[in-house]
DNA sequence: TTGTAGGCGTTATCAG
DNA sequence: CTGATAACGCCTACAA
């Protein structure tokens, strides 16, 4: 590959000869932290060296930095993938608390695959990323651990796994505020649409529905109990075999809003009012939830903020600190898909 | 902040000597071309030096590379928002095609705000990026048109703007599809609902559908054209305007299928079936679009393939080629949302 | 085919 | 407070 546009931002030499200071004075009031530079030099020299360099549009070169302090600035994440609508949001979150800290993220699709989750560390690595934040770990651990077992700082942002530090949902709980609101509405036929098996979010929604269930004196066959992919087909495909078993369930909790959206369509399909004839909830409150037409009873979880906390957090970890994993509490969020009341007067006849 | 894990990665010189060789016949053994490295160093010395290599996990360090070389491998890419599905898929297409051609990216989001986009644009540069992808380009082309006289390398995707090499879906050719449609259901007074007036898919779009209309002896008052959002929140306000107006649309066409999502929200909430009283197409067949309730019309655009083209046109433009900008071939998708017959037999009657 | 030396832009250290 | 100097890891022109 070619050469690109030469020599676009002036060099730490160029500023201070300008100046008519040496380099190292230069470096200090420039990079340095704000006492360095206090002490450095009269605030004439200061003065006059900001001056040039904002003229020169001086920028440290991150690369010789980073050469010379062996600290890059630099976050590697990996996400199963970005166009899943909350991946996307936390890594919004990411990348602001990064970008507030002056740090720079990559961000990789392991698609949850185990072998793409450790292509892409690797690739991480050898870009000399700082550390890692993680949003596809597997429950299992086995990947994690091992990059744990190598020493590199890393974080967890929405699943959990083992011990390791995270940030996340309270999905137990948020499963738990779902069921409660089933039981209210007197549903006890129902089923829940469980996602992946490897991801602690819907293997710990589940736990919390089954378990608040189960409290009430209620038993969820396993046969009410499906898996799933995190999207709208892997929703749909889910419903059509729970529609298929002998007796329909009242109300169906699935552990994702996109799911959810799925089982919508199927129910359509099989001639069912959700809402009406069966009621549906989903999870996260993705923006679309509440636009649809039949608005979606969903778990509202802070994924912008989660993706925030997992940056502190890894900083933390890098500065050496002692850290807690965080668990944020989830907000249930009723509408017309669970409560027939909500309909719109004229929707519910259509 | 902390010191990490200290030495994670072995330096060439470590490996040269362990194979017992000096360090520039490693260099060319392992980060030079193929043919450097063939005539480098004989046979068994290169295996060896491979061999040694690998076994202490020696990845040259990018950082050092570009001090010397004056080119990062990296590429910075500036969306709207991640969370927006149409742009986190083509990322997915930039990412796979840089990963393929061994090349890292940075994405930043800049809300379509100017002073963010020069913001970010700004951080990238001192980044040190070879080039940027630009998904966020306005028609006004005001600020790539101040990028392009700073001489930097980029390409835009997805948006064009002035004569700039870009790499988007054939918007015009989608928007007249649709019409098509339309017109072949007998459609005579619909509506656009057109997206953000500086992007120029939807004004591609919308012009598109406009010229068909117009050739088939149909004026859409511009009372029928109304900007909005790029997602459901958006689509749903712009459906009630259109609504409020004295005569109803029989068919919406929204260029965006989240906008039209909204649009089946407001329809319902009005007591409307979509596909029966009112048809609604969308535009970029998202995942969605297929499960929903109703299915909808839309036009399927390469979004991956996008990403991955603009890329190329990146490389090339980098390389020192000449380059020109790519239109890719949309398909109409017709579903429920415009053709009663497709709606289930049950489904009809909701 | 192999080796040597210098420098990319920074920052840390040490001496004045 | 200021300045000189070395070194981070790599690449490459040049010499042998």
């Amino acid at each position: 590959m070619g050469q690109g546009e030469g020599q676009r931002h002036a060099t730490l030499r160029t500023v201070a000869q300008l100046a008519g200071v040496d380099v190292s004075t230069a470096s200090r009031v420039l990079n340095g932290t704000s006492e360095d530079a206090r002490r450095a030099a009269s605030r004439e020299k200061a003065d006059e060296i900001r001056r040039v360099a904002e003229e020169l549009n001086y920028r440290s070169n991150p690369h010789a930095a980073s050469l010379r302090t062996r600290r890059t600035k630099l976050i590697g994440v990996i996400v199963p993938r970005l166009s899943d609508l909350v991946l996307a949001t936390i890594y919004e979150g990411i990348e602001d608390a990064a970008t507030r800290l002056g740090l720079s993220t990559f961000v990789m699709n392991s698609h949850d695959e185990p072998r793409e989750q450790k292509a892409r560390t690797e690739v991480a690595l050898s870009r000399r990323v700082d550390g890692l934040i993680f949003g596809d770990a597997h429950i299992d651990g086995r990947f994690i651990d091992e990059i744990a077992e190598r020493r590199i700082p890393f974080a967890l942002v929405n699943r959990r796994a083992g011990n390791h530090p995270s940030v996340t949902c309270d999905d137990y709980l948020g499963g738990r505020l779902v069921a409660e609101h089933f039981l209210e509405l007197g549903h006890e036929r129902v089923a829940v649409i469980a996602g992946e098996p490897y991801a602690s979010t819907g293997i710990d929604r589940t736990a919390g529905f089954r378990d608040r269930y189960r409290e009430a004196g209620i038993r969820l066959p396993s046969s009410r109990i499906v898996h799933s992919h995190f999207d709208a087909a892997g929703g749909r495909q889910a419903a059509e075999q729970l529609l298929r078993g002998r007796t329909r369930p009242t109300a169906v909790f699935a552990v994702n809003d996109f799911a959810a959206i799925g089982v919508l369509g199927t129910l359509r399909d099989h001639g069912l009012r959700p809402g009406k004839d069966v009621a549906v909830a989903g999870f996260n409150d993705t923006p679309l939830a509440r636009e649809l037409p039949v608005p979606l009873t969903t778990v509202r979880s802070p994924m912008h903020e989660m993706g925030g906390l997992a940056v502190d957090l890894l900083v933390r970890l890098l500065d050496g600190e002692q850290v807690k994993s965080e668990r944020l509490a989830p907000d249930l969020v009723v509408r017309a898909s669970t409560d027939p009341a909500r309909l719109s007067p004229v929707a519910t006849d259509l």
